[in-house]
DNA sequence: TCAATATATTGACAGAGTCCAGATTAGTTG
DNA sequence: CAACTAATCTGGACTCTGTCAATATATTGA
């Protein structure tokens, strides 16, 4: 996986790929966690630095929610993510339209669209009353 | 505006709607500055109070794109918006699907969905090359 | 195996936002 | 209009994410 993209492999990313993989949507913070488990010990730096060189490398890919840090995950195809305001769990959702996904706004302004990001925000069913 | 919405009038957030409606999309930083033009001098404390407030009562709207810090206008319906990767500017776009928008993923996962927040990621006419 | 290069560690630092306790002000009531 | 009460503002300390820079360590490839 590493090898693959040009990447030394050493334990710390190792492991912080495998928690990515393992722990849907983390933070950074969680995956210090995790990888510490896997480990024993990593400083919070070099998680930081590997995720960001992964993300480089496009084998993570890295979303920010409002109102949280941001987030880690494997997939790195063109999706959509689902959060409920209430306890905050996300899932994944695959692109609303297709393979040439959602890059169309009403109006562009001239800009050159690489990418539209899409986060609905409504209430999960564990916390919908009744 | 305020009294509409039952809240009491102080110079602040006078200030700070003012500061708000004037400079598009701005951070809470740029609108304290923005308001000690004004009014001399705030805390940065009432700012985030202000916003706070007037967002609850659905006066102002904020949005958090990646990479930045929260963002607040005053332009309050469903709406989207357009973001240069290279200098940051940022357009509104009006929802894709007009007033019931956007509101409908592939699969919803059992989720009830209340917003669609859409930001668009490209290049401005002014950051194309040529 | 060894040197060259890429990674990791450590500790300091910066930005954004929140919390708290006390002082001040707005709006209400007599 | 004065006094009161609740809401608001101030200032400072603090937390949480994330980054920088210098030094130490591990990985790779000859």
């Amino acid at each position: 996986m590493l090898r693959a993209v040009g990447l030394s492999v050493t334990a710390q990313r190792l492991a912080v790929y495998r928690a990515v993989e393992h722990l849907h949507h983390a933070t950074a913070d969680q995956i210090c966690e995790q990888v510490r488990h896997e480990i024993g010990t990593v400083s919070r730096q070099a998680v930081y630095d590997a995720l960001q060189t992964m993300r480089v490398h496009r084998i993570v890919r890295r979303f920010e929610p409002a109102g949280s840090s941001a987030r880690y995950e494997t997939r790195v195809d063109n999706h959509h993510h689902l959060i409920c305001r209430q306890c905050g769990s996300m899932c994944d959702v695959d692109c609303a339209k297709g393979t040439a996904p959602c890059l169309h706004p009403v109006d562009d302004h001239g800009y050159f669209i690489d990418e539209a990001e899409v986060i609905y925000w409504g209430t999960c069913p564990d916390c919908t009353p009744n």
